[in-house]
DNA sequence: CTCATTGTTAACCATTTGGTTAAGTTTAAG
DNA sequence: CTTAAACTTAACCAAATGGTTAACAATGAG
């Protein structure tokens, strides 16, 4: 939890592509070999076992080898993660200290959280 | 809230680029102009304006021009979206889903794991 | 009017991304 | 031993991405 940076950049850019996003939902529903989540999709197996690559080093997907077949599963740790980094712009609280920071910069700019120049009110 | 497919898609590819959840960092800030916003990047204005646009077209951000100057700021309604859909798959309740699912489809392999009723509650 | 400020658009470029097919590897089955 | 199954890796390709500089547009200031 220390660096979660490069971690954070990992799962949203995997995130960012549907077919993994599915993977990802499919994955939810319980495990599944690489011929199993590949099937419903109109693209090579090859093509399905980059994005499991990408999910895996992203962290959300580990890989149990069985004899010659992959048995994946999702792992929800790098979910919670972005959920998180995502949840300190979305709670009521910092709806509150937005506005609040917005309401300082009006009354003494300069004061608060950037150097904001002056500051006109927007036309109605 | 109907079609949200493409907009969780847009909301998840714009969160992708770590320059653009910086910005959205800023902005949660309280709001800025383009300048302000590119002020910290070492990249060219041009740089942030696509970057900015990409966000706005993501919903994740809302420009009110003022004369020449585009005051941003954050929305985030999309990033609600996109907690959302990652809280389908971090809540105690899907863990649980899952594990049972996979249970179950080892006992009765073909039924689907929504198809049972007797699921625990999310925990807050 | 003239000039600076604020920002976008255009044209271009290198790298990354997401896909393909073909070949290779490992394991299970006959 | 031979062959099939389950995946991965390699090599390649087109398109998208993220950046650049230069030119353009609109507004505010002197």
């Amino acid at each position: 939890m220390v660096n979660n940076e490069i971690e954070i950049d990992r799962t949203f850019s995997a995130l960012g592509d549907p077919t993994r996003r599915a993977i990802v939902q499919r994955l939810a529903m319980g495990e599944a070999t690489v011929t199993e989540i590949a099937q419903p999709f109109p693209m090579s197996l090859p093509a399905i076992s980059k994005h499991i690559r990408i999910l895996e080093d992203a962290g959300l997907l580990v890989r149990l080898k069985e004899g010659r077949i992959h048995r994946c599963q999702l792992s929800v740790e790098p979910l919670r993660e972005a959920k998180q980094w995502i949840e300190q712009y979305t709670t009521f609280w910092n709806a509150q200290l937005d506005s609040l920071g917005q309401y300082l910069q009006q009354a003494s700019p300069g004061l608060h959280p950037k150097e904001h120049t002056s500051w006109k009110k927007p036309l109605p």
